[in-house]
DNA sequence: TTAAGTGCAAAGGCTTTGCAGCATA
DNA sequence: TATGCTGCAAAGCCTTTGCACTTAA
């Protein structure tokens, strides 16, 4: 995994712009998952000039060069995070629309499993999971 | 689960149409996954005149009623398929693309350890894998 | 007969790209 | 200075929607 704390060593080789800086601080800041539209609109705050499309080149950027990755959380749009060194992954409640982070060393176990029985090579692994977080869950029982 | 062997049980409610009674067999013969586009482009062997509008329209009548179930493969437009009473997951290729579902007992075991941890109540789970199938990956080793 | 489905074309959301000008190294 | 990035606008996908016509029940 990259040292992203130092932007100009995490891109070395790329020019370093003052779009690409802004862009990493503010995934950095979002601490979670973000989409291209959301970046742009906290983009433009500081810089009223920035385009989406430089959002979308940036990120791919990023993505290459492995400092964020990118989640379909079974939306429309793309969600972007820092490339974190603890594998996680994600539930996401029905009602509310939160995304919730967790992690399980069972998960590591299974896809161990999966490959050795299928032999495959598996270089990403997503365990998605949909479903009602724990305060809707709540709700409902209160409603019914 | 449905039972989806009888077409007039399935959409009971709902006007059985032509082009639904098309897609839906369809669908049931790609035995595995299909998208909007391909999934055009063999009802108009049949049906010359259908629209992308109505597969469309009939995807999300038919995962409405729980007969065929959305996916997001990491690809762009989502895949359909027909809903299986038998969980599995899905590995797609980076390579050659080709998507191969398999399951494994774990995969409950750690939707169950998840729902007690967390406190989640999960309605769908589903365990994504990317990687190299065998086939691409005995390329890539006579090839280095 | 009537509520609902269909085809067509247009529009919508997200993402990519061509191009001329600008900035980084 | 030269390569590569940027903003802008246009275009590209995939998907949805408005409308007038047609069809299943």
């Amino acid at each position: 995994m990259r040292n992203i704390r130092n932007l100009d060593n995490a891109i070395t080789g790329y020019p370093i712009t003052a779009q690409r800086r802004l862009l990493l601080k503010l995934i950095r800041e979002a601490d979670g998952h973000i989409d291209a539209k959301e970046l742009y609109r906290r983009a433009i705050r500081s810089d009223e000039s920035i385009s989406l499309a430089t959002i979308y080149r940036s990120l791919r950027l990023f993505r290459e060069l492995g400092l964020v990755e990118e989640r379909r959380l079974g939306q429309l749009s793309h969600h972007y995070e820092i490339s974190q060194p603890a594998e996680h992954q994600h539930f996401v409640c029905r009602d509310c629309g939160k995304v919730i982070e967790f992690q399980n060393p069972l998960i590591n176990k299974l896809v161990g499993t999966v490959q050795e029985e299928q032999g495959f090579t598996v270089t990403r692994a997503e365990f998605y999971l949909e479903g009602y977080c724990p305060e809707c869950r709540l709700k409902k029982v209160r409603n019914e």
